[in-house]
DNA sequence: TCGAACTGCAACTAGATTAGTTGCGGTTCG
DNA sequence: CGAACCGCAACTAATCTAGTTGCAGTTCGA
């Protein structure tokens, strides 16, 4: 969803309402506003209040990546660690914790780094060139 | 849960019971039974009931990988699609789901990679080179 | 041949999480 | 002043997960 609104407001490159945005994603503005004032947090998008107010963002779109709004509305790690430590009396519980966290982050990070070499801009443009594809230049 | 109990089964290269796996996880042996019996259909452990019986490698430490294991208890994507098809009547919900397949597909391929070039072989080295190191050989 | 030690499985509970909703207060602008 | 916005808290309903209980079936050894 947040990569939906970001790409909308990236499309038209004008201030759009969180019911605007709501329509597109088939929601509803309180989900839209909850999840763009997380992206707001992370300075990618700002928001004004009022009559003739709505959300755009607050950098280009070639400076927003897929890992950056990722991260805005995705808190914790994305492999689930041990729910609880396992006991330590056995040789193989003493250290699966440790061993898990390097491998887990590892993994988490290669794909943070392919998620960071997308940006909203790129995301752009291929929704362009699709509506080209689908509906060719009327002669 | 389920490289915990591989590594386990890797490290001590005998049969182990859910019981003695679930006081390692400080979990209960129903719960490793749920987790095993999805390895057991994946082909990577092995199962043997009544007295005596208990669990094994189906193939060697050295042939089961983190990713192997990741596939057979978790079913799903990892990075959440849309939860309800967004709007045609927009340019950008038109074609936010094929864009977002492709772009999550590329990254958990990239995650899915780095766990498959971990071996559980390699977790129980460094569990013995862990235990070698807190508890120095006694002279 | 009985009984202890196992797996297998279904049904249930409790807690956490998530999408979605409602309602209200504050802000801006015409 | 009032319409059109955002901000936020509180609530509901559905789903997911860990954990539990209970019982049936299998194996082996005394």
């Amino acid at each position: 969803m947040a990569i939906h609104a970001l790409t909308m407001l990236a499309r038209w490159d004008r201030s759009l309402t969180s019911a605007e945005i709501a329509e597109s994603l088939a929601s509803n503005p309180v989900l839209v506003r909850r999840i763009l004032g997380s992206l707001r947090d992370a300075g990618l998008v700002s928001s004004t209040e009022g009559r003739g107010g709505g959300w755009s963002l607050a950098r280009g779109a070639r400076e927003i990546t897929l890992y950056d709004a990722y991260t805005a509305v995705e808190a914790g790690p994305i492999l689930s660690r041990h729910a609880h430590p396992p006991s330590d009396a056995c040789e193989v519980g003493r250290h699966m914790q440790n061993l898990l966290e390097t491998e887990f982050r590892d993994a988490e990070q290669v794909m943070q780094e392919r998620l960071g070499r997308t940006t909203i801009a790129h995301l752009v443009q291929q929704v362009l060139a699709a509506e080209r594809g689908a509906a060719p230049a009327n002669h």
